[in-house]
DNA sequence: CTTTACATGTAACTCGTTACATGATTAA
DNA sequence: TTAATCATGTAACGAGTTACATGTAAAG
C-alpha cells in the first residue's frame, strides 16, 4: 500500500499533476520508488475519493490541459501517521542476479554483458543522484530538517550504487578469467 | 515471470518439496529472490501442468508425506533460454526510505529506531551470508562454474549488506545531532 | 516527416499478500 | 502444554504490468 504514501509524499511541498509525478518517480523519488502512469492515475483516483487529495483543472494554451493534484488536512494526517506505522523489510528481488545462479559455459559471455548493461545504467542513475547532491544538497548541515531526510536517501541510493559497480568490475575480472581458461 | 525461473534454478541439483523451496527462498536463494509458499505451491501446479517439473509422492513415516519435484528436460531448456533473454532492470524499492523524505520533528526519533531495527536484521543476514561464504565458498577460485556464479550473488549480496550497516551508522549520527540540536 | 514531450485515461491480466484451513511430531 | 518444525493447499483481495486509446506542439 507504499504507492499512495510516495504519493502524498511528493504532495508535501508542491501541487502536481498526473504526468509530474510519473516524471517525480523517475527522478529524485524514483531513488526508492516507481511507478508507471497507469498506476499513478488509477491511485490519484482512489486517493481523491477517499479525500486525501484535491484537484484542480488548469487551462493552458498551446498544451492539453492538466489536472493539479495537491494534499489535503486528512491527506497530511494519513501520511504522518503512516510514517509511524513499522514498515516490513522490502524484499529484495534481482533476475540478474538470480540468472547467475545457472551460470555455465555456453552463457557466460552473455552473463558478462548483461553485467556490462547494468553497470551502465547504474553509471546513469549515479550521474543523475550527483547531479541532485551537487545542486540542492551540496551543503547537508544547511538543510531544513525534511531536505536533511532526503538527503540520507540519496546518499543510500548513491553508495548502493557506488558498491554495485564495484562488485560488477569484481564479477567481470571473474568472468573474464573463467572464458579465457575454458574458452 | 521470474519466480517460476526462480523455481526452476532451486531444482537445478537436487529435488525438492514446497516445504524445501520455501525455505530455499529464504536462506541462499533469498539472496535476491523470495516467495511465499502460497506462491510456490500455486507456481508448483502451473510449472507441473507446463511439463517443465515432474513429481513424485514420498511416503515418510513419523511425517506428513511429501511431494517431491525435480525440473524435466523442457525444464531445463526453459531455464536454459531464460538467461539468455535480457533481464530488465528490477525496480528498486523501499518505504523505509520513502519514510525519510517526511521527517520532521515530531517523527526524527522513531525513523532512528527502524534505523536501528533494520540494520539488526541486515545484521542477521549479514551473519547467514557469512557463514555460507566460510562453508562451502571459502576457495572461489576452485569452485566449479555454476558455483561461482552463486558465489558472485553471495558478494553482491554481502556488499549490498554492508554497505546499508555503514549508511545506518551515518543516518543515525544524522538523526541523532538532529534530536538533539532541536530537542 | 519523425520523434520527443506534454497530457490523461481504461481494460485485461498476472503477480503477490493475507487470511483461512488442516494435522502430525518433536523439543522445551 | 505450548511452541516450533514438518507438510500442503484454497480463496479473496490488492498491487503492478501490458496493451489499448487519443491528441497537440515543439524540435530536429
Amino acid at each position: 500500500m507504499a504507492l499512495s504514501h510516495a504519493i502524498l509524499t511528493a504532495l508535501i511541498e508542491d501541487e502536481l499533476s498526473g504526468y509530474d509525478l510519473a516524471k517525480a518517480f523517475e527522478t529524485s523519488l524514483g531513488i526508492f520508488w516507481q511507478a508507471s502512469h497507469q498506476q499513478i492515475y488509477q491511485e490519484l483516483r482512489k486517493l481523491t475519493e477517499k479525500g486525501l487529495l484535491s484537484k484542480r483543472q488548469v487551462e493552458q494554451n498551446g498544451r492539453p490541459n492538466k489536472i493539479l493534484y495537491g494534499i489535503t488536512v486528512q491527506g497530511r494526517g494519513a501520511l504522518d501517521s503512516w510514517v509511524f506505522q513499522t514498515a516490513k523489510t522490502q524484499p529484495r528481488k534481482d533476475e540478474l542476479m538470480l540468472k547467475f545462479y545457472s551460470l555455465n559455459k555456453s552463457n557466460v559471455a552473455h552473463l558478462a554483458l548483461e553485467v556490462e548493461r547494468r553497470r551502465e545504467q547504474v553509471m546513469q542513475r549515479l550521474y543523475l543522484y550527483e547531479k541532485l547532491r551537487r545542486g540542492d544538497y551540496s551543503k547537508p548541515e544547511e538543510l531544513p530538517l525534511r531536505r536533511k531526510g532526503v538527503y540520507l536517501a540519496l546518499m543510500a541510493g548513491m553508495s548502493e550504487g557506488q558498491y554495485f559497480l564495484q562488485w560488477c568490475d569484481m564479477a567481470l575480472n571473474m568472468l573474464r578469467t573463467v572464458e579465457e581458461g575454458d574458452g
